[in-house]
RNA sequence: UCCUCAGUAGCUCAGUUGGUUAGAGCAUCUGACUGUUAAUCAGAGGGUCACUGGUUCAAGUCCAGUCUGAGGAGCCA
């Protein structure tokens, strides 16, 4: 019966002292062969087991290793010892699984994270990974609970997608032909794809967006939150080629709108995880204070995790539009002195060291920059009435940089058809999605908010492979 | 993809100007110890020096290429 079994974290909470109690869990450390640490996942509190003399032949004794699974009977009592309140005093061990103590990777030591990665599979079973995946579990949690509170409908937007118009990057081909160059070739050589699985050539998809705006025009209000695809050669820590994302699109909504939710939504979310991990986030504050003892004083962060995350929830994100930014950068001393690789004018794409200046230097806190010059943003971004700037917002956060972006869309038909066709996007594909501002067009607006990052921003991991259960990235997809 | 740095025991690292049998801490194993907190104490075992090729009387050490990882950049979420 193995559902008569109390979780670590309910027995270490509630008052069951003097009760016979059964609790399941793996091995962290076994001393004085008399001392269990167990962990059940529940928390990253361990139960102290205690195993009195002649309880156990010295075989069982030895099989009582660190990564061993044990079932264990006994009664709940106070603790003798300084580092626990209760304990449990074993009746009946048994050993559910064995784990050969010298083959187990897993030692009672500290390891780094780039090691950690390598046995992904076995990374959850530490301090670190706990803490990180159940803030990850409750931060998916607090999304659905933040939507599904203002009404908003959770629309499964496809995966395979056949088409190529976000230009949000690279994308990874689906298809069934066969890729050893026999496939069946058009007569100018390229592939003919009339003969692939769906008749058409297909990708995985790099964003719910236009799929969301369908929605948007019939829900009023919907999110995605989902897988999403990039086959970019991008190899830092805040890139993934598999990532999930939340993309929520409003119609009825400008780009004021679209910011506050963007704003409130962070905030929840954070607020979420306060509440609800506060232990997880403790320790991951104390995990991160001690790495970055190891760090040069300049490049450690003001702040600890906590007090980081409490400033964001008690202060308003800046706004700012991006030609003010281009003036604050102008007129930074850091300009004057010529430390910017490089150089900034209306008209450039923000590089990530003017981005970080902004977030980390100027300002220290979240920014929302708005108005970027249509040039460098996508078509479907809503037209200022300068003719040279878009409702675009991004939101940038300190360590991390782009957490979200988004932009109130393009509803009125003409601009938009102009808009593609100067970006030689081909409208007679996105018939389908032209359909919505045939159709009774209404103002709308969206973001999408990468969700590893956000897990990043609040667990305080700084690679975002150590966020993500099995990271997908160039040149790695073990598991 | 570009730049920089790294790859030595299960893990984290040291290894001098190229020179005898490649070291340490932790982990593991054996023994001791019954109120320990990543226990402690004593002892033992453990190496394809990332891979391939080259220079040399001699390569962990020098050179070239490849692979992998980290940090930064670009692309972005």
């Amino acid at each position: 019966m193995f559902n008569k079994r109390i979780k670590i974290k309910e027995l270490l909470q509630t008052e069951v002292i003097g009760q016979e109690v059964t609790v399941m869990g793996w091995v962290r450390t076994f001393r004085n062969n008399q001392f269990i640490a167990l962990n059940d996942g529940s928390t990253n509190n361990n139960l102290q087991i205690v195993v009195e003399l002649g309880l156990l032949d010295d075989d069982t004794l030895k099989r009582i290793s660190t990564g061993a699974s044990l079932k264990v009977i006994g009664h709940a009592v106070a603790s003798l010892g300084k580092g626990q309140k209760i304990e449990v005093k074993a009746k009946l061990i048994e050993i559910l699984g064995d784990s050969d103590a010298e083959k187990y990777p897993l030692q009672p030591k500290k390891h780094s994270l780039e090691f950690l990665r390598e046995i992904a599979h076995l990374r959850f079973r530490t301090n670190t990974f706990g803490a990180v995946f159940r803030v990850r579990h409750a931060l998916a949690f607090a999304i659905h609970q933040f939507f599904n509170q203002k009404g908003f409908v959770y629309l499964h937007t496809p995966i395979i997608t056949a088409s190529d118009a976000e230009g949000a990057g690279e994308m990874f081909k689906v298809t069934t032909l066969p890729i050893d160059g026999t496939a069946d070739k058009n007569e100018d050589g390229s592939i003919n794809y009339k003969e692939d699985f769906f008749g058409k050539s297909t990708n995985l998809t790099v964003s719910g967006q236009l799929e969301g705006e369908l929605g948007a025009m019939a829900f009023s209000e919907i999110y995605t939150f989902g897988p999403t695809f990039r086959a970019e050669n991008s190899n830092t820590a805040r890139h993934l080629a598999e990532f999930w994302m939340i993309e929520p699109e409003m119609a009825f909504c400008d780009i004021e709108d679209n910011m506050n939710l963007a704003e409130e939504f962070i905030k929840y979310l954070i607020q979420y995880a306060m509440d609800n991990n506060r232990e997880d986030l403790e320790f991951l504050a104390q995990r991160l204070a001690e790495e970055e003892k190891q760090l040069p004083q300049d490049k450690r962060s003001e702040w600890g995790l906590i007090e980081k995350l409490e400033f964001v929830l008690n202060n308003a994100f800046e706004r700012i539009t991006y030609t003010q930014a281009i003036t604050i950068l102008l007129e930074s001393n850091h300009y004057k002195k010529k430390k910017f690789q490089y150089d900034v004018q209306w008209g450039i794409d923000l590089q990530s060291e003017h981005e970080r200046y902004l977030v980390e230097k100027h300002f220290k806190k979240p920014v929302i920059v708005t108005g970027y010059p249509a040039a460098i943003k996508a078509f479907y971004m809503r037209m200022n009435d300068d003719g040279k700037t878009v409702a675009a917002m991004d939101i940038l956060a300190p360590g991390i940089g782009e957490i979200v972006g988004g932009s109130q869309r393009e509803e009125r038909l003409e601009k938009l058809e102009q808009r593609m066709k100067d970006m030689h996007i081909p409208t007679e594909e996105m018939s389908w999605y032209l359909d919505t501002r045939r159709f009774g067009t209404v103002p709308h607006a969206g973001f999408g908010l990468g969700f590893e990052r956000m897990v990043q921003f609040v667990s305080g991991m700084t690679n975002i492979r150590d966020v993500i259960a099995f990271a997908r990235t160039p040149k790695n997809c073990e598991f």
